[in-house]
DNA sequence: AAGCCACTGTCAGCAAGCTGTCATTTATGC
DNA sequence: GCATAAATGACAGCTTGCTGACAGTGGCTT
């Protein structure tokens, strides 16, 4: 699942980085109100959390044009403690939840996880290739509805390039989102990754280009 | 896909030129306005990604010539950070985003890849000549929807030829964008990879221009 | 604390097939 | 018909990706 963080503040933004990407979150993180808002309008995300007082354009601003727009992601509002009329104007723009500062990580979690489940009424919460199927919301992958044990790399992996089938990958770009830390041009960790989640999946359904990278052919959003 | 990229500055040109090409793009590089203005009112390219203060022709007033002609490619403007007149005019001016420098790499190939996908409504990007369809987000070409099995130095060769169909393209040209690494004197290697090509696809797809170059005989955008 | 286990990155070896070169043949334009 | 450009077939060196083995790490159990 990927997430959009949207916050200023540093501190916040890497705690919050931090948690979400230790719950096994693909994260993307933006300071900027007006980048922020322009990655939620072209990148698919499951799930934004979205600060309010932002530099360069506000909160419930990013919110109303995405809305407008008709993204229909679910978004996590967090607001300064006691600020009730931030809560009602977030709520008519069309935020799902709000969460006052301070919180504890976990609280971000339990109600990130809340507005997912909540949502995945409205959104194709499965992406189904041929007899594979990534369920986003559990995390999981079944081939024929036997669910894949698999690594949370490997799950990282498989869901990225199912995410973003019809394309071909590189193994560059896949590296810097699995969050590998180090990876120079000597290590082959990708490709021992995609044998390793290729030895428990179909084999048709992770293409390799040669000298390019690797492919998930299209398939249908069920 | 064939992006141009026009950009004075020696170091970040070269950068941001070999980001492209990593991420799988056919790179046209200028460093003259004006040059850069003729290459895109004449040749076709996917994308642009235009600086703004530049010699000869400043970037806004390409971007002006060519909508005025009626060329409707997008466009990816790069500024000085914080330049917000320069934003709002490159807007005007018909530009689909634009990029505070300094920027990360990753960044630019994120808002092209959007502006690019926005820019097409989602279809599939693919040029059919006869019975050949290339399809760049696939890097795959297929005939009569066979798949062709081609190689990396083949499939830059076929693709950078159908991209620019209707066009005689030189030896030496193809050769510079191959990026041999090996490419010096009177070597053959493009012949050879002609022959290769060829023996994989239909006879009449790459014609011979004897002592001038190879020539794909113009098809339409699908 | 010790041991077990799953996960992840590294390494070396391997097979496939890609790539450039060369020698030779064929095609083309004058 | 000649000169030259282009096509072809063979080949050697090399790149790329795949694989199995292994070790470090960290969590969890006993």
């Amino acid at each position: 699942m990927r997430v959009l963080l949207i916050e200023d503040d540093e501190r916040i933004r890497t705690d919050v980085a931090t948690g979400l990407e230790a719950a096994g979150y693909i994260v993307d993180c933006e300071a900027n109100g007006e980048e922020g808002w322009f990655l939620g309008d072209t990148e698919v995300y499951g799930a934004v959390v979205l600060d309010l007082g932002l530099p360069m354009m506000d909160g419930l601003t990013i919110l109303k044009k995405w809305r407008k727009a008709g993204h229909k992601m679910p978004v996590l509002i967090l607001t300064a403690r006691g600020a009730w009329n931030e809560r009602v104007e977030g709520i008519d723009a069309g935020a799902d939840d709000y969460l006052p500062k301070p919180f504890h990580i976990e609280e971000l979690l339990a109600r990130l996880r809340a507005i997912i489940r909540r949502s995945s009424g409205n959104a194709a919460p499965t992406i189904k290739i041929a007899e594979t199927e990534l369920d986003e919301r559990q995390m999981r992958v079944t081939v024929r509805g036997v669910p894949i044990n698999l690594s949370p790399q490997e799950y990282r992996l498989v869901s990225y390039l199912m995410l973003h089938s019809g394309r071909v990958v590189s193994q560059q770009e896949l590296a810097e989102h699995l969050q590998s830390v180090h990876f120079e041009r000597e290590s082959n960790a990708v490709e021992v990754l995609v044998a390793r989640a290729r030895r428990k999946l179909p084999n048709a359904l992770i293409e390799t280009r040669r000298g390019f990278g690797y492919l998930v052919p299209t398939g249908q959003t069920a």
